[in-house]
DNA sequence: GACCGTTTTTGGACCGGTCCAAACGACGTC
DNA sequence: GACGTCGTTTGGACCGGTCCAAAAACGGTC
């Protein structure tokens, strides 16, 4: 038999079902079967197949079974900022728990494809992601929104936006500041101020502050200075504490980052920390790890919260219609070096 | 409107290729071709085409595509460890790139499956992306090795493994060594130490200081202690340094967290640095950034390492066959706090 | 051995695109 | 008017799985 000139020289494909079906000595239905599991297969039929399988080095493929199946298997996390190491915690339980569960997960920074012009939300819904995870305070909303009733949407480590139809799973800001703020009453400080930062959380937080204040008679020593969050922010919002008249002996600060600017501001003002004034941060980001800084702060359990994110999810997959759930994990004080009872 | 709410109702799918074709009164082919960008369409049953895409709110699904084109238009990002910041710079580089390109990128921490025992390069392969690119040092190079043959393979942010067929791109370490070194003894140090890291970068990063010693005639000042890149391992290194008899009055740290370190240890010893001793790290993450920390450092270029990798890995993908290719990238010296001329 | 109810197994129609050979239509030429 | 050519358009066979109704095999009864 001449062979045709221009054959395509068998570039052997790699094994497909039905490869195994011929191997096997079954069909490619019964292949189908043992791939997924089922029960109603006689052991004798599925050692053969399972055998088969492993002789040709089958490995079944994703894009069939996902246009078939009409689903991929796969949920796509929305970030807002990669560089934020927080999130790396939280992203470390929900990615453990989602794949545990089979699902891919696919990683998409939002403040990174913005900047190139891309909605990624859109590109999820296109990819046909069987669900998607918010990760903090988006800057766009909106495009979740409408995304939200197609598709499993849930938000973790942020409060906002709350929609009809999306879970939350957050840590408890406001039990957090009120811990924090607690440990530093319980130490004996009486002036303890509070720099605030942005956002709901931010709100949150501020009101846990002040409610711990009112809650031991301390309304009247209530004080706080904004800030955005950031290292300068920090920086100066304490220099305006520690500036004026009234110096407080203790500061709460929104995150461990402001809470840096605020001991570089401690030490440039000559205070000694913790003698001359006891620092909280928040987040328990590896920052306040560093022995050099070492700052008591709060642990928001961001493992956790991505537990419990990827935990509503897979029960929002399974329940698409079910009502919105709110999950807030319980932060712990993390107690270093930067506070002490008042001189 | 009475508020029945989830009916699983609504059987209307979303419009695939076909309704298109049909509400535009032509073949699912032509649609194809549009949907191609074929140039030998005639320009208005292409409007035609377009319009009712439009009207029909058309999105192609992307698994019937990778089924039939037997490609997926992703490419799957190995990282060693997200906690890494320097390792968050280079994946902005990189993805920014590669979305530029059209392609999808699907993260995974190798650290995370890992412990979960997942091979996550198989993964990959099972997904049959089409390219791979390992972010830093990789736990198991030989799973790399295997799979580089099937489907174009980069390294990005290391050296190792040097494999056939895989490019490299990544920051040139002995330079930023040299120019850190260079620094110090340009500043009129003359018992300069270094604090070494481990791996291929390590041994790079201590070469490039002992050439620069070497070519300043400071062979004999040599002098080199072993870390793990730790905070913990930097201090520990420090203290074996500045506890002897004959302390340098510059140290040029692996990486920044080990120069924290070092700075932890020296603030303990009672060295004001940069008056009793300089410091220099390597990376410039956001540590060194910190106004409270202030390291001089080398920036190596992240961005610009990430930048390279996707370039290279799209040529490969062009042309798998194509020789290994290695790209340096240059580091620039990032002047801050932590050095001065010795005293 | 015929009959019936359960397992098991199987063929074939999808899923929604791409690709290619063949069909079509308009036009110029003999 | 038949014929060839070239630029467009189309039908149908894939891609590699899932799913389901129907067929086959099996076991027990009468």
């Amino acid at each position: 038999m001449p062979d045709a000139v221009d054959r395509p020289a068998e570039p052997s494909r790699p094994p497909t079902i039905r490869s195994v079906a011929e191997r096997a000595g079954v069909s490619k239905s019964l292949v189908s079967l043992v791939l997924r599991g089922s029960p109603q297969v006689r052991p004798e039929k599925r050692r053969a197949v399972l055998r088969a399988m492993k002789e040709l080095g089958y490995r079944p493929n994703v894009a069939a079974r996902s246009l078939s199946e009409r689903r991929t298997r796969t949920v796509g996390v929305l970030l807002n900022d990669l560089r934020n190491p927080w999130f790396v915690e939280l992203l470390d339980g929900l990615t453990t728990m989602l794949r545990a569960n089979g699902l891919h997960v696919l990683l998409g920074d939002g403040y990174l494809s913005r900047r190139i012009g891309e909605d990624l939300t859109r590109t999820f819904v296109d990819l046909r992601v069987d669900g998607i995870v918010a990760v903090g305070t988006l800057p766009d909303p909106s495009a979740l929104a409408e995304v939200a009733d197609r598709t499993p949407t849930v938000v973790a480590g942020a409060r906002e936006p709350a929609l009809p139809r999306v879970d939350i799973a957050a840590g408890d800001d406001g039990l957090g500041a009120r811990t924090a703020t607690e440990h530093l009453i319980d130490l004996g400080h009486r002036s303890v101020a509070h720099i605030g930062g942005r956002g709901l959380a931010g709100e949150l937080r501020r009101g846990g502050y002040e409610e711990a204040m009112r809650a031991h008679g301390l309304a009247d020593a209530v004080r706080v200075e904004p800030s955005d969050g950031t290292e300068e922010g920090g920086y100066r919002a304490a220099v305006r504490l520690l500036g004026g008249r009234e110096r407080p002996t203790a500061i709460f600060a929104y995150n461990d980052i402001a809470c840096v600017g605020a001991l570089t501001a401690a030490a440039e003002l000559g205070f000694e920390v913790p003698r001359d004034l006891s620092l909280v941060g928040h987040d328990n980001t590896y920052l306040a790890r560093l022995r050099h800084l070492w700052l008591t702060t709060v642990d928001n359990a961001g493992y956790d919260v991505g537990h419990q994110a990827a935990r509503s999810l897979l029960e929002r997959i399974a329940d698409p219609g079910r009502p919105a759930e709110v999950h807030l994990s319980t932060p712990v004080l993390e107690v270093r070096g930067t506070t002490a009872p008042p001189r």
